[in-house]
DNA sequence: TTTATTTTATG
DNA sequence: ATAAAATAA
């Protein structure tokens, strides 16, 4: 019998797993393999968040593998190294994993397939992560998409029903071997604050599935409204699994698309389908435009007059410390959970980018470091849609006003206050706005009696900014 | 996946 | 007088 290795990356999960399907179906024994190598992903190496999320993750995915007579081997990268010692250690004649879409994973891993190459060992390489590979869906003209909803029309249209593989109930065993410890390889942080950041979820496969479970039973049904309120579960929460490939794509589409929905829910299936078009369109860009994770997307906004880099505004914003209620309480969350709520991303996003004009490059790399759910596409194009310069067909330039969105997305103030308690004895109607609220300074001594920005005035200075590349050229 | 302003409708 | 709808950016 032939041994092949399936080396697991963020493809944390045994069921609908093309990489360790195809080893199975070609007759291996299988040794299971995850190499610590967080370096090779430079300069975006996974943040402080990811890693906690990551070492949990794989506590579970060894667990699922023991179950079932198998184990996962953990060795410290470099990844070439790694492999190369663990092929000579059990005469493997084969490697198998599955794609990731980033430039510098896209760039190691060809390197990797034409080292096994070289030596007489087969690589094969699966698509795990996406519900198109971002190649297979382009334009009339064969070019990649650059908006979304063509794009999306064109994906959904392909979409087929089916369910994908479950998990193999046994593995071939492993023969002895020398394995790190995920304590040793992701050691935990001092203090612990990953304990209560990862107290509300629960990484791993089977924690994912509960997540699609909860959200298709109370959820879904009034996604396309209730989602855009921070304050509540409206959405799946299903991110940071994703991430770690702890659940498919095709998982998601295919649990949904299995049950049959009344028709007044379908808006509601449709919407939801369309964010996981968002994820795979975001993926279909950073695989399209690689340099799209430092540099503009639209290289019309290289002449943008940012203002120069205000550590001290940028220490405010981080902290939740700006002044201004709803972006605080978005900026705690994170901090405080490793997530937050979309609509707030967006908002607190635009008040960096466009209030406090800094670049979006410097939100994108304290998102990336705190957020459980941090993925170079997502994060990327989310920032390049807020700040202006990425892939939105919007003919106007997007500044949202904090106020107004507090006003119609957190009306009872229950999600501010849940991170304010600053502000507990401010009114209802005070917490929008309180350098409005004449009591203010009274009812709230510690929080900031104005904001560190006037809100009308950045407006039309960063709408000033964006007339002068408008002129330009 | 917006906002601010103007126009129109309603009482 | 106020709100809803339309519109420009």
């Amino acid at each position: 019998m032939t041994t092949a290795l399936l080396w697991f990356r963020r493809d944390l999960r045994l069921d609908d797993n093309p990489a360790l399907q195809a080893a199975l179906d070609a007759g291996h024994r299988i040794v299971p393999v995850y190499v610590h190598a967080p370096d090779e992903e430079a300069p975006w190496m996974p943040g402080a968040a990811s890693r906690a999320w990551l070492a949990a993750s794989l506590r579970a995915l060894s667990a699922a593998l023991r179950e079932r007579g198998s184990m996962l081997v953990l060795r410290r990268g470099p990844t070439e190294r790694a492999l190369e010692t663990l092929i000579e250690e059990t005469g493997a004649s084969a490697v198998y994993w599955n794609r990731l879409y980033e430039p510098a994973v896209i760039a190691r891993d060809a390197a990797l397939k034409t080292h096994f190459k070289q030596r007489g060992i087969d690589a094969h390489s699966h698509n795990a992560a996406l519900l198109f590979e971002p190649w297979e869906i382009e334009t009339g003209q064969g070019t990649p998409y650059r908006v979304f909803t063509p794009f999306w029309r064109n994906a959904r249209a392909r979409l087929r029903d089916g369910a994908p593989p479950a998990a193999p109930a046994r593995l071939p065993a492993v023969p002895h071997l020398a394995s790190e410890t995920v304590d040793a390889l992701l050691p935990a942080p001092r203090p612990r604050w990953d304990r209560p950041m990862l107290a509300d979820w629960r990484p791993g496969a089977a924690g994912a599935a509960e997540m699609l479970e909860v959200f298709l039973d109370d959820a879904v049904a009034h996604y396309k409204t209730q989602r855009d309120l921070p304050d509540r579960v409206g959405t799946s929460r299903l991110s940071p699994h994703l991430h770690f490939g702890e659940i498919s794509p095709r998982r998601l589409v295919a649990a949904i698309q299995g049950r049959t929905w009344p028709a007044a829910v379908e808006p509601h299936v449709e919407t939801w389908l369309k964010e996981l078009g968002w994820r795979e369109f975001s993926h279909h860009l950073l695989y399209h435009f690689p340099a799209s994770t430092d540099a503009n997307l639209n290289p019309r906004f290289d002449d943008f007059p940012w203002a120069p880099r205000d550590n001290d505004a940028l220490e405010a914003w981080c902290r939740g410390r700006t002044g201004v209620p709803i972006v605080d309480a978005g900026m705690r969350e994170l901090w405080a959970t490793g997530f937050m709520h979309n609509r707030v991303r967006m908002l607190t996003a635009s008040f960096l980018t466009k209030n406090l004009r800094q670049h979006w490059i410097h939100g994108a790399r304290w998102f990336w470091d705190t957020l459980v759910d941090a993925d170079l596409a997502n994060n990327t194009q989310g920032w390049q849609w807020t700040a202006g310069t990425g892939a939105d067909a919007a003919p106007y330039f997007r500044i949202f006003n904090p106020v107004t969105q507090a006003r119609r997305f957190d009306p009872d103030v229950r999600y501010v206050r849940r991170w304010l308690p600053e502000l507990d004895a401010l009114p209802d109607a005070a917490v929008f706005a309180p350098w409005e609220h004449a009591d203010a300074a009274r009812l709230a001594p510690d929080y900031p009696a104005q904001p560190i920005v006037d809100l009308a005035q950045s407006r039309d200075a960063a709408l000033a900014a964006h007339d002068r590349i408008k002129t330009a050229r």
